[in-house]
DNA sequence: CTTTTTGCAAATGATTTGCATTAAC
DNA sequence: GTTAATGCAAATCATTTGCAAAAAG
């Protein structure tokens, strides 16, 4: 896929956001943009101290709160790893995740998976699900060597 | 299935401890009894506070390692939920969770899941994948409303 | 103008760590 | 006896919160 440009992204999110009734602002923007440019997951941390040279006094806060909404928003997936830290995905599309239990790490796979039971017996259950993923846990390449 | 008496228990877990060289304490079978034992999934937290008054000095520190070490032996599984807290669940059959992401309540869910193709990409990648888990992000009975 | 968002700093809360003591083997 | 495991208290670290100032509509 061709790399969007900051005004088709910002375009993207500004009609969600007013749809919403929510405003549009420089930190959303410049978050969203980073986190759907980035090539591999990014944790909150990561957004900050990349985004801190060109836009200092970003705060943290403004950054999980921004996450968090783009994530409602459906810009992009929250991870939740094993070790209790957070990661955003960029990918929207259907897709899957290996974490590694040893290190943490998050890689994505791609791959069709039929789960319609499972489904059928969540909204049995009063469940309403929203998305299904696979995580694959084990060790990956380097902590398995 | 039937209630397992403390011994059997017992001996699962010090069969396993010994093939490994691990030392059989009494801490540590007293936490994997409660949490095999309970009806649903505990947050260390819970294992603590319930333990307190049989095993006053039972020290949070202790139940986190022994929790880590019965999820590796296999005996529970961790689960990660999106608010960043874990759960151990006693169930090791194969199943899969619900996790709300309103209130961050974790349910389990059979059925069967056909991700051989995800598996299959997994290993090529150079990941070694141990276990499935299906997890169906969505809105609990109490929070759909 | 009115209301939402932000930034900052302080608070929170789960999990981990260091180290002397205790218990397994 | 040796060595691993525990308890305790302090440390860590991601994430959240309160509130006044700034920006959006």
């Amino acid at each position: 896929m061709p790399t969007p440009t900051d005004q088709h992204l910002d375009a993207e999110l500004g009609t969600l956001l007013r749809e919403r009734g929510l405003r549009v602002t420089l930190p959303r923007l410049v978050v969203h943009r980073h986190v759907r440019r980035a090539q591999a997951h990014v944790t909150p941390e990561q957004v900050h101290s990349r985004l801190a040279g060109a836009h200092p006094g970003l705060s943290p806060a403004t950054i999980y709160s921004t996450l968090d909404l783009l994530d409602e928003l459906g810009l992009v997936r929250r991870v939740s790893t094993p070790r209790g830290h957070t990661v955003y995905d960029a990918r929207t599309e259907p897709h899957h995740h290996l974490v590694c239990r040893r290190c943490g790490r998050v890689e994505d796979v791609d791959g069709a998976v039929e789960a319609d039971e499972v489904e059928a017996a969540a909204r049995a259950a009063g469940f309403r699900p929203e998305r299904a993923e696979v995580q694959l846990s084990g060790l990956c390449r380097d902590c398995a060597g």
